[in-house]
RNA sequence: GGGAGUUUAGCUCAGUUGGUUUAGAGCAUCUGCCUUACAAGCAGAGGGUCACAGGUUCGACUCCUGUAACUCCCACCA
C-alpha cells in the first residue's frame, strides 16, 4: 500500500468515490422485493444556480436517502428540473434581446426553439452541481416539467379538472405583472412596504350648468386622498362612508374629475374608512381590486386607463373625446405619469397638498415589478368546490397522517386552506404547458386534449361545422405542473398504474423550504388526493432559510451569498455538508457561517489523524495473543490494559447508536449528527484510542487491534450518509475490502450494558479531575506522580488503574485506608485521591481551593436540607425524589468530611 | 389589522409530562503544552439571578396571567 498522504484530499476523493459510485450504479433503483424509500427533488428551476438553500435542501435529503440505502431500503432519489416559465421566458427574452431580437417580432414556434436551445444548453447546470455535493441521486431518472409525457400529463389533468366544473373562465381582477406582461396567482405577489406619497386633490362640485370649471377659488369641492393620481382619469365615482357627517350633503352630487372633466357621481359605501385620508376615496374600477368591488356593487362602469405594459392608454376615452393633453399622456409609464399629473393637477390649483406616506404595494415574486390589478380574462381553479371534494387536503396534515416537521407549520397550512381563494392559472406566456381550450371567431370554446379532439367536441357541442378553431394563447402556471411531480416522475399520471408508479408513490419524504408550503407543498397534496386519492409523502421536512451570520437573508444584492462551488472546491464536499448541518436546527433559519465548514475541514482531518495512528498499529501487532481466545483472556487480565477499553468503547458505540436512530426518527439530524462528532472526536479518538494506544514503539494485542478496526468501521458507516467521501476513503485504506462502505447495510445496535457505562464515566471523571490538580500544582506532563487512592470499593479500579496510571502519568497507584498527609488531595463522590510528586506543592493555594470547595458544598447541603426539613416537600414529593434528596444530602456529607479531614492533614 | 412563534453563556442552540446536585452542548475566549496520529492539535479553565413582573406549587427554565422586544405568516385602509 502507498504512503498514507498528511491530509486528507478532498478534491481527488470526492471525485473518485462520486464516479465510483455512478459507475457501480449505487445510486439507480428499480422495484423490487424491498421496501421502497423514496424522494422526489424540489425541482430546482432549470435556469438556476446551485446556492445556499439548494446545499441545505439537497444535503438533507442525500442524508436520509443514503441512510435508507444502508438500512435496507430500495432508496431512490429523483432529480430534475422545472421549466419555470416566468423565469426562463424572461432569460431566453434578455438572450434574444442580446441578439437584437425582439419577442414581438417571433412566431410563437420560432420563440420556442429558441426557447428550447436555451433550455439545452444552459438548463440543467444545477443538476451538474448537485454532482459536486455528493448527491446519490438516481440519474438515469432525471426528469424535467416540459418532457413530452410530463406535457402531455399536464394536459390530461387540465382537460380532466375542467370537465369537472373545478377548472374555469373568467373575467376577474387579477394581479398583472406589466414587466413580464402575465397574470400571477395571488401567492406570487410579494407585499413590500416602501415610502410612496398620498396626494390630496380637490375634486371640483360639477355646477348646474355643466359648464367646465373656470379656476375661481370660491368653487365647491370634495378632497380626495389618494396614492395614485395616475388612475384619476379612470375614476367614476367618489365614495365616502354614510356615517361621516361631514359628506352627508354630498352624497348623489356630482363632482368633476381634474383635467378630463368627467361628471361623477358621489356615492356612499361603508366600505370607506372615515378615519383614513379625508375619508374620500376616489373609485377606479378598472385598477383597484375593492374599487371594482365598490364599483360592481353600485353598477359602475370601468374604465381603464392603462396597457399591458403599465403605460396610459387613451383606448376607452375615445367617447369622451379626450382633449389634446389627454391625448399626450398616451404611451406614459404609470410612474412618470404620476408625476405628470400631479404637476398638470397642481397648475389647475386643485392639488392641496402632499404627504408621505408608507404603503403596502405588491410586487411580482419572479420580476419584482410592482403589480397592476386589472381586469382581464384569466383561468382559474375553484378552490371552495376542490376543497368539498377533496377534504382529507386538510385533515390528513391535521391529523398526523401526512407528517409537517416541524409541526407548528400545520397552523399555517390550516390558516391558508380555510381562507384559500381561486387559482388564477393562465400565465401570458409561451413557455409552459399552452392552454388546451380552442376557440372559434365568436369566442365560443371547448377544452379538450388536442385540436382534433376539440374539433369534434366543437361540432358536438355548438352543432356548428365550423373547423376554423384557434388554439388559446396563454400557457399554464408552472406549479400547475409541478404539483403532480411526485407522481409523474414515475409516469402517474400520463401511463396511470404501472409498476413503477405503483412502487414509488405514494413517495416516503419531502424535502423543501417552507417558503413554498402553498406554491406546492399543499398543492402536491391536493394533487394526490384528486389523481390519486391518497397522500403523495408521509412526512414533510420543512427547512428554514439560509441566512449569513448577521442573520440577513442571502441576496445577491447584498453581495452575501458565498459561491457554493468555490467553497466545495476549498473545503471538499464532505467539509461542507457537514458545515450546514452541524449548524442547521430542523425547521429554524440556518446562520451560515463559514467558520462552520472549518470546523468540518477539521472533522476530515482528526478521522485521517485517527486512521493514520491505527495504521501505524496494524504492522505492530502483537503474536502470542492471536493463539487462542482463552490466552487473550488471560492476558487482557493480567495486564487489565485491553479489556476495559473495547468493552467499554462497544458499549459506548451502541448506546450513541441508539441515540442517533431516535433523533433521525425525529429528523434532528443536526443533533443526530452532533452525537455522532462527538463519538468519534471525544469517545472514540480522545478516550478509546488513548486508552490503548501502546507506549512508543510497542505491540498492539492483535485482539485489540482488530476490535479497533470494527469500531472505526462502524463510526464511518454511521457517518457515512453524512459525510460519504472521506468515510469511504478511510473505510478503504484502513484495510483491504472487496466491498463498499456506501452501500454496506447497517447492523442492530444491541442493548449497552449501563454499569460498564457508568464505570466509563467514573475513568473520565478521576482522569480529568487528577488532571486539573496536576495542571493547578502546575506539574509538567512529563513528571511522574504516585497516586494513593482511598476508597470503599477498590473493585471499581482493578479493570481501570493501568488505564487511570497512563493517562495521568502515574508510575504507581497503591490502595490506602487512611489519608495521606502533606499531599495534594482531590475527592471524587466518596473516594480520596493523593497525588505525590517531587514537586514541592503549593499548601496554601491547596489550602484555598480546599476552603472553596467546602464552602460551595455546605452551601448546597444547606439547601438539601432546608429541602427535606420541610414537612411540605416530604409529604408531596414523590419517594425517588426523596431517595435522591437523600442520596444528596449523604453525598455532601461525605465530601465535606472527606475536605475537612484533607485540611487537617495538610 | 388578524394569527403564529421566539426570548437560556460573547454567538448558535439543547433542555422530552414541574424534582437527576446551584441549568447543558458546539463554536468563540483565556491558561498551559510543538507529548513520536493530529497546533486544522492536546490538556485544562472562565462565562448564564434561563427577557421582565406577578401567580399556581413543598418545589418553576419548564404551568398560568400580564408587559416588553424581535421574527414569520395572512390581509391590497385609498
Amino acid at each position: 500500500m502507498s504512503e498514507i498522504s498528511k491530509n486528507f484530499n478532498h478534491q481527488a476523493a470526492d471525485n473518485y468515490w462520486y464516479n465510483h459510485a455512478l459507475q457501480q450504479g449505487y445510486f439507480n433503483s428499480t422495484p423490487d422485493e424491498r421496501e421502497p424509500y423514496t424522494i422526489v427533488i424540489p425541482p430546482p428551476n432549470v435556469t438556476g444556480v446551485l446556492h445556499m438553500g439548494h446545499c441545505l435542501n439537497n444535503t438533507i435529503q442525500d442524508i436520509l436517502v443514503r441512510r435508507a440505502r444502508m438500512q435496507g431500503f430500495n432508496a431512490c432519489w429523483v432529480p430534475g428540473t422545472d421549466h419555470a416559465s416566468i423565469a426562463t421566458e424572461a432569460k431566453v427574452v434578455a438572450m434574444l434581446r442580446e441578439r437584437g431580437i425582439t419577442k414581438s417580432s417571433l412566431t410563437r414556434d420560432e420563440f420556442l426553439s429558441y426557447a428550447w436551445e436555451w433550455k439545452e444548453k444552459y438548463g440543467g447546470i444545477i443538476l451538474q452541481q448537485l454532482k459536486k455535493l455528493s448527491c446519490s441521486l438516481d440519474w438515469s431518472r432525471t426528469s424535467f416539467t416540459m418532457d413530452d409525457d410530463y406535457y402531455k400529463a399536464v394536459i390530461k389533468i387540465f382537460v380532466q379538472l375542467y370537465n369537472d366544473g373545478i377548472i374555469y373562465r373568467g373575467l376577474r381582477m387579477v394581479n398583472w405583472d406589466p414587466v413580464s406582461k402575465t397574470a400571477l396567482s395571488d401567492e406570487e405577489v410579494i407585499f413590500k412596504e416602501i415610502d410612496s406619497k398620498l396626494y390630496y386633490v380637490k375634486y371640483f362640485l360639477a355646477d348646474n350648468t355643466n359648464q367646465p370649471i373656470n379656476q375661481s377659488t370660491n368653487q365647491q369641492f370634495i378632497m380626495v386622498a389618494t396614492t395614485r393620481p395616475e388612475t384619476i382619469l379612470g375614476d367614476v365615482a367618489i365614495c365616502v362612508n354614510p356615517l361621516d357627517d361631514r359628506y352627508k350633503n354630498w352624497i348623489g352630487k356630482e363632482v368633476l374629475v381634474p383635467i378630463i372633466n368627467r361628471k361623477i357621481k358621489i356615492i356612499a359605501d361603508d366600505y370607506v374608512d372615515i378615519e383614513f385620508g379625508t375619508g374620500a376615496l376616489k373609485i377606479t374600477p378598472a385598477h383597484d381590486k375593492n374599487d371594482n368591488e365598490i364599483g360592481k356593487k353600485h353598477q359602475l362602469k370601468s374604465i381603464n386607463t392603462l396597457d399591458e405594459e403599465g403605460r396610459f392608454t387613451t383606448a376607452e376615452l375615445v367617447n369622451e373625446n379626450p382633449s389634446e393633453q389627454v391625448l399626450a399622456y398616451n404611451g406614459i409609464d404609470r410612474f412618470e405619469l404620476r408625476k405628470i399629473i400631479s404637476d398638470d393637477i397642481t397648475k389647475l390649483n386643485q392639488l392641496e397638498k402632499i404627504e408621505d406616506y408608507k404603503g403596502q404595494v405588491g410586487t411580482s415574486e419572479r420580476t419584482g415589478a410592482i403589480i397592476e390589478s386589472r381586469l382581464s380574462l384569466q383561468w382559474f381553479m375553484d378552490m371552495k368546490t376542490f376543497m368539498k371534494k377533496h377534504p382529507q387536503t386538510l385533515s390528513s396534515v391535521m391529523n398526523d397522517e401526512i407528517k409537517f416537521h416541524p409541526a407548528k407549520l400545520k397552523n399555517t397550512y390550516n390558516h391558508w386552506l380555510e381562507n384559500i381563494k381561486d387559482w388564477c392559472i393562465s400565465r401570458q406566456l409561451w413557455w409552459g404547458q399552452r392552454i388546451p381550450a380552442w376557440y372559434d371567431e365568436n369566442g365560443n370554446f371547448v377544452v379538450a386534449e388536442n385540436e382534433e379532439k376539440a374539433k369534434e367536441l366543437f361540432n358536438l357541442k355548438f352543432k356548428i361545422k365550423n373547423s376554423k378553431l384557434l388554439q388559446d394563447e396563454d400557457c399554464l402556471d408552472t406549479w400547475f405542473s409541478s404539483w403532480i411531480w411526485p407522481m409523474e416522475v414515475f409516469k402517474g399520471i400520463s401511463n396511470p398504474n404501472n409498476e413503477e408508479a405503483n412502487y414509488y408513490y405514494p413517495t416516503t419524504t419531502l424535502v423543501t423550504g417552507h417558503d413554498i408550503i402553498f406554491f406546492w407543498v399543499a398543492r402536491m397534496i391536493m394533487a394526490g388526493y384528486q389523481f390519486k386519492n391518497q397522500l403523495p409523502f408521509k412526512d414533510v421536512y420543512f427547512t428554514g432559510m439560509v441566512r449569513d451570520k448577521q442573520g440577513r437573508k442571502m441576496s445577491k444584492q447584498l453581495g452575501n451569498s458565498p459561491d457554493l462551488l468555490e467553497l466545495i472546491e476549498k473545503y471538499g464536499a464532505d467539509a461542507v455538508r457537514f458545515g450546514i448541518m452541524i449548524s442547521s436546527p430542523a425547521g429554524n433559519d440556518l446562520l451560515f457561517d463559514e467558520s462552520s465548514l472549518e470546523q468540518g475541514r477539521n472533522f476530515n482531518n482528526k478521522l485521517w489523524n485517527a486512521m493514520k495512528l491505527v495504521k501505524m498499529w496494524e504492522g505492530r501487532k502483537s503474536e502470542e495473543s492471536e493463539e487462542s481466545g482463552e490466552s487473550e483472556e488471560l492476558e487482557s487480565h493480567t495486564h487489565g490494559l485491553s479489556d476495559f477499553p473495547t468493552f467499554w468503547f462497544s458499549n459506548r458505540l451502541n448506546e450513541a447508536k441508539l441515540e442517533v436512530e431516535n433523533l433521525m426518527k425525529q429528523f434532528q439530524l443536526s443533533a443526530a449528527l452532533k452525537i455522532i462528532y462527538s463519538l468519534i472526536w471525544d469517545d472514540f479518538c480522545s478516550w478509546y484510542l488513548e486508552w490503548v494506544k501502546p507506549g512508543f514503539e510497542q505491540p498492539i494485542e492483535t485482539n485489540v487491534y482488530n476490535k479497533t478496526v470494527e469500531f472505526f468501521d462502524e463510526l464511518l458507516q454511521m457517518l457515512s450518509p453524512f459525510m460519504p467521501n472521506i468515510t469511504e476513503e478511510i473505510y478503504h485504506q484502513l484495510k483491504e475490502r472487496n466491498h463498499d462502505l456506501t452501500i454496506k447495510q447497517n447492523t442492530k445496535h444491541q442493548t449497552p450494558n449501563k454499569q460498564i457505562l457508568e464505570q466509563g464515566k467514573l475513568l473520565k471523571n478521576v482522569i480529568t479531575t487528577l488532571r486539573e490538580a496536576r495542571a493547578k500544582n502546575q506539574l509538567k506532563p512529563k513528571e511522574e506522580i504516585v497516586l494513593y487512592i482511598q476508597t470503599q470499593n477498590k473493585n471499581s479500579y482493578f479493570s481501570i488503574q493501568n488505564i487511570l496510571a497512563k493517562q495521568i502519568n502515574a508510575k504507581e497507584i497503591k490502595f490506602v485506608n487512611e489519608a495521606v498527609s502533606n499531599t495534594t488531595v482531590v475527592a471524587i463522590e466518596s473516594d480520596k485521591f493523593y497525588m505525590v510528586s517531587d514537586k514541592e506543592i503549593d499548601i496554601e493555594s491547596l489550602k484555598e481551593e480546599l476552603q472553596k470547595d467546602l464552602s460551595y458544598q455546605k452551601n448546597f447541603l444547606q439547601s438539601v436540607i432546608k429541602k427535606l426539613s420541610n414537612d411540605k416537600f416530604a409529604a408531596n414529593a414523590k419517594p425517588e425524589v426523596l431517595a435522591f434528596e437523600e442520596k444528596k444530602k449523604a453525598d455532601a456529607l461525605a465530601r465535606i468530611k472527606t475536605i475537612e479531614e484533607s485540611l487537617v492533614n495538610l
